[in-house]
DNA sequence: CCGCGGGCCTGAGAGC
DNA sequence: TGCTCTCAGGCCCGCG
């Protein structure tokens, strides 16, 4: 499921249940997802309450009141919904009638507040940590996270300089995490196509060679913007979630105008062109030949 | 350093 | 109906 957006509308759901809430019992169903849960991963979560949470990255980090941070990563397949009728229509969440389980149901978090939130997750990409708050910045999943591509962090002179000298195609340039932080498959293709710029033009050619943005870095950064802002306000994307017969998960991907629409006409206005689709790093790129230079 | 391919998992959908 | 094959929103690792 997650990319940005998507991550940003869970936390969005998330956090009236979890904040300053106090884990009552926690169930943790298994001894691994992706990677082995941190030893004792139930009984140093019991009692401590959630000062805050935030998202960095595709990461939620629920900051706890004992210095140590619960990091979460929903992989491709993970997410959370909150039982007990709380917060019902909270988009990015679904909800079971209280006690009904799921399959891949494999953690359960019991809250103070009589708050019920459960991690499902069938494919087990997602993983859950718990890390030092102070040695977070230094923590190999975050030391070389690159910037936030939301707010005032990331322009058209920030990009070109990140991408200056690469020549990865900008849809592997756009994927590092390394570089600019949240963005997957989906939005990748979604900017460019915004932008008009080919998936397939070398990344550092956003920049002329004495090192000045060209007006493409402009376009692309503007477009980033726009999508990723965009498809918050939408709820993120829903492919292949499941969910209960309430509520919808978000709806921005009846907004794609490229993404998984390979054969359909180019969405923008006097183009004419087809969307086409390729695969670049193993990986489907969905663009329009014909407008994206 | 860089880019690519494979692997981790399960499930949905297409085709036969 | 049911089998087999391909593909899927992420990310890490090892190879050349």
């Amino acid at each position: 499921m997650p990319e940005l957006p998507e991550v940003e509308t869970v936390r969005r759901g998330l956090a009236p249940a979890l904040v300053s809430a106090r884990f009552a019992h926690v169930d943790q169903r298994r001894a691994d997802l992706r990677f082995p849960f941190p030893a004792d991963f139930a009984a140093r979560l019991k009692g401590r309450r959630v000062r805050a949470l935030r998202r960095r990255a595709k990461y939620l980090i629920a900051d706890l009141d004992n210095g140590e941070a619960l990091v979460m990563h929903l992989g491709m397949s993970g997410s959370f919904r909150i039982e007990d009728g709380v917060g019902d229509n909270i988009p990015g969440l679904f909800h079971n009638s209280r006690g009904k389980e799921a399959a891949h149901d494999h953690v359960v978090f019991d809250l103070s507040n009589g708050k019920r939130v459960i991690y499902n997750d069938p494919r087990r990409f997602g993983f859950m940590l718990l890390v030092k708050q102070d040695l977070l910045p230094v923590h190999p999943l975050f030391r070389d996270v690159g910037i936030e591509p939301l707010g005032d962090d990331l322009d058209g002179a920030k990009l070109a300089r990140l991408f200056a000298g690469k020549k990865a195609p900008l849809k592997a340039a756009l994927l590092d995490q390394r570089l600019i932080a949240g963005l997957g498959n989906i939005y990748v293709s979604e900017a460019l196509h915004r932008a008009g710029l080919s998936p397939r033009r070398a990344a550092g050619s956003l920049a002329h060679k004495n090192g000045t943005p060209s007006p493409r870095a402009d376009l692309l950064a503007g477009a980033i913007h726009d999508v990723l802002g965009e498809a918050i306000e939408a709820g993120g994307s829903s492919l292949r979630d499941h969910r209960q017969t309430n509520g919808e998960l978000g709806y921005f991907q009846h907004n794609f105008r490229v993404y998984d629409r390979a054969g359909a006409p180019c969405p923008r206005p006097g183009c004419g062109g087809a969307i086409k689709r390729i695969v670049q790093s193993g990986r489907a790129t969905y663009y329009c030949t014909t407008c994206q230079k």
